[in-house]
DNA sequence: ATTAGCACTCGGAGCACAAGAGTGCCATTT
DNA sequence: AAATGGCACTCTTGTGCTCCGAGTGCTAAT
């Protein structure tokens, strides 16, 4: 069931009352009582009717009562409705926006910039950031080189993009003599510089039956290698920061749960999984809970955004915490935040 | 006072039953008994003679009892003790070196080899397994080349010792032409390849004067570089795996240590400090708990070897478990392991 | 439609009690 | 003199019990 038909059973007052308790929820982390919710000021009903409308959020699955004589807590489908069509965010002052500008501008390296993008987005939340290496779809060869190790190993030193280096070593049958190794390395630099990785894999093998056998193989040694350097590109990386502080939260405290998450940001197939929905669905998302498909999140939300460079988007950034968590700063932040590297990362 | 005076205070006998109650502390992590040594095969006293002894080893302040109706349990001196003098190392059976030994030797690269290291040593001993890269006292020149980025960007490439390439961005006041920047290189190469980095900094000061001006700038340049290049080498990292097998253990149940211990992880700054002592020893180290000198490895020990690369000493290797572990069989595993990854970066 | 009232449920704290595990010490044995 | 058996004592652990407070659901009254 949509979260927009579930809205659709709800009336003015029962949404309103909704929010509160969660709100509540969220600020306190103890289920809300009727009785609680009664003495908001935003709410003028008594804790009676208050629990009418609570049986009502109960029945839709919105909130549940951990026993019987216990306030109510939101579900995973409660949290998913109050973000979506709920929450209000707090937007941040443009001062703050200048301050995390500002913190965030004094490394100029792309790899420093994106570690402390992660490491503010955990240090302002107390939960953990993450950013994903930045991917950029064209691969253009600059300059290639050959240096020759022992007689049958060629080191093959790859400079693409602006000023990335990439470096391999290739094993060759026979050895090959300095002057050999220049030539085709000056071949290469001559025909394709400027070029995409991709395209120059099918104008080599295009032109393979016009050269000399033993230069072939070579040349087939140093596709084989541009092709893991695409492959490089997209097994794609993220850098985390703040992990640690999620053993603060009372609700990590399960050893067995707080492992099977860790073990997961170490592995980081699932985490790049949940990343890679939001790199397609080009625009924020929240992830609640189970959500993900992934159970080792049960109990956390992710939260993240894409960010761009000079108009592509390249990477995501995120944050990720326990459900129970605030999600009018956290939202609005993890946009900023997306935001400001974007732009930092165009300009360098 | 040091274990050896502390053990000329204990009779052959109070020693064989320390030595079996640390021994069945460990296996069962329970505090120990005076009927259960009692009945142990290895010990024929009836339990109050044991209860004797274990009176005086808790004067030496070897064990102690948690509470008045429980056994003892061995103290960090009382393991240190242990490790010094009493534990009998099972030696790993040759076949199980020969399994390591492939397993380790699959993979080729350098980094390669240290991931998988510090995985096996984590993966035999079910506790936190930590590598440190290699560090060479000499960086030999193989080649450097210069590569013009923008009129006044030049990237450096610098390969290193076998195949190690290293890349930095200088910024110079004048554009200069391709042929200038050939010639530079090809002065610096055939002048110092198969040099020392330091020695050519030194070379190329003094050689300074026969150059011209702007040449002379990017002779400067290039050198900065390689001052960089070494203090990079300096400050040495490690590559860590398992940490989060730590938190299966009983003893760090207790959040607030164990994310001390994981803090001290990321921050790494400890971790290297610890293992920098064993450098320096230039033999197997058994940290126990506090010993370190920092109170988050409080309850854990750490044991470490340093591993050669052609008979130098060029980083360490380790576990990082609870204070209670298997010494007998992790000794001996991670001394092999360290000639084992010694051997291993030497051939390649 | 809202609310007051009331019976009911459940969890948590507190307490007493018994059982069990171990010790320390002393008197006895070897 | 060393080793041991015996025994009183201490402390933890588990269990059963009660009581209290918090909160609900339902019903009848407004």
């Amino acid at each position: 069931m949509s979260t927009d038909s579930t809205l659709s059973n709800l009336n003015e007052r029962s949404q309103q009352l909704f929010k509160v308790l969660v709100e509540q929820y969220i600020s306190d982390g103890q289920p809300v009582a009727s009785k609680s919710l009664s003495n908001d000021e935003q709410i003028n009903l008594s804790p009676a009717t208050v629990r009418n409308v609570m049986a009502d959020l109960e029945d839709l699955g919105l909130i549940i009562s951990p026993h019987t004589s216990a306030g109510r807590v939101p579900t995973a489908q409660g949290y998913r409705l109050f973000v979506d069509n709920l929450v209000t965010v707090k937007p941040l002052r443009g001062q703050a926006v200048d301050k995390l500008r500002s913190e965030l501008g004094i490394d100029d390296s792309q790899e420093a910039l994106i570690t402390k993008a992660s490491s503010m987005l955990s240090g302002m939340t107390k939960m953990a950031g993450v950013v994903t290496i930045p991917r950029r779809e064209a691969v253009i060869l600059r300059h290639i080189e050959f240096l020759q190790l022992t007689s049958n190993r060629i080191l093959v030193i790859l400079v693409v993009n602006e000023q990335e280096v990439q470096n391999r070593v290739i094993h060759t049958e026979r050895a090959f003599t300095e002057s050999e190794l220049i030539q085709t390395a000056n071949y290469l630099n001559q025909e394709f510089m400027g070029k995409d990785l991709s395209l120059i894999r099918q104008s080599v093998l295009d032109s393979m039956k016009q050269e000399r056998d033993d230069m072939q193989h070579i040349m087939k040694m140093a596709i084989q290698m541009t092709d893991n350097v695409v492959a490089d590109q997209n097994d794609d990386d993220f850098i985390m920061a703040g992990q640690t502080n999620l053993m603060d939260y009372a609700e990590m405290a399960n050893m067995e749960k707080l492992r099977q998450l860790f073990d997961a940001f170490n592995a980081k197939r699932d985490v790049l999984h949940v990343l890679d929905k939001s790199i397609q669905a080009e625009g924020m998302q929240v992830f609640i809970g189970e959500e993900s498909g992934y159970s080792a999140f049960d109990g956390c939300s992710v939260i993240t955004a894409p960010y761009k460079v000079s108009e592509e988007v390249v990477g995501v950034l995120g944050v990720i915490g326990p459900t129970r968590m605030a999600y009018d700063k956290v939202i609005p932040l993890v946009d900023v935040t997306a935001k400001l590297l974007g732009s930092l990362l165009s300009s360098e």
